[in-house]
DNA sequence: CTGCCTAGTTAGGCACGCCTAATTGCTTTT
DNA sequence: AAAAGCAATTAGGCGTGCCTAACTAGGCAG
């Protein structure tokens, strides 16, 4: 399986439901996306075989150290360019709404160089007391 | 038909070499693109259909008015994204690869605050001599 | 105990965007 | 005129990511 568009969003989704609920299952997922069960029951097969997730004998999903690692690097990509994108001035739902397709594909240069100025225009914004 | 992301990339580039050589053919778009011949010419096969090019007798495609009005704004999407990636520091060639791909997601309101930032940045770095 | 709700899965299907192989037809070369 | 090359198309195929229908199995209410 190669992790695309598809593979992220659904590994993303896992780390906020479990940030969210403590726990997560495939129904959750289900729900939170809007698909149906046996789409993402059949995603999480692939998953599981992949070595993504793992799924214990009550059906709760966790994400591996791989499933981890590339949940929390779309997590991070998805909060950075929302907030930038308001400091340009974009609203939250809509800055919610591009982050969640562009950060599938921002380079990581790119993501690094917008970080770094959202970082400088915070810091504009809002000056830190230090 | 749609007008999703490979719908939009085939009007641009329809566009590109349109500036770029004064003609287009399907096989120019396939060399471009890296796809096959049958790809492309199925794809005008639907263009034509939904009235978004014209196809002459000899084989040279040009864009109807709407097929136009969407590859220009992709165009222009792709011009102002790359550009505004490379004032935050990132290489040309990354710029316009990164650019490519979100010029397909991002939101027209995303896209005009992107754009103004874009502007006072470039005057700030070389100021016009109005 | 029976019926119902929910979770998960299996089976089969569909649209999209790409592919190769093979055909048609035009143009150019010799 | 035959061969070679290039453009375009038709036919058939494939992976991805989604769907509905139908089944299994557990938990819980009446």
């Amino acid at each position: 399986m190669k992790i695309h568009e598809a593979a992220e969003n659904y590994l993303e989704t896992i780390l906020m439901l479990q940030r969210r609920n403590g726990t997560v299952r495939s129904s959750d997922i289900a729900r939170e996306l809007g698909f149906s069960k046996p789409t993402v029951s059949e995603y999480m097969k692939g998953f599981r075989m992949d070595g993504y997730v793992t799924v214990d004998v009550d059906g709760h999903i966790s994400l591996s150290p791989s499933g981890l690692e590339i949940a929390e690097r779309i997590y991070e990509r998805h909060v950075v360019i929302a907030q930038f994108l308001m400091t340009l001035g974009v609203d939250e739902e809509t800055a919610y709404a591009d982050s969640c397709k562009i950060e599938h594909d921002i380079s990581e240069k790119s993501f690094r160089c917008l970080q770094q100025e959202y970082l400088r225009r915070r810091e504009k914004l809002a000056p830190s007391p230090d």
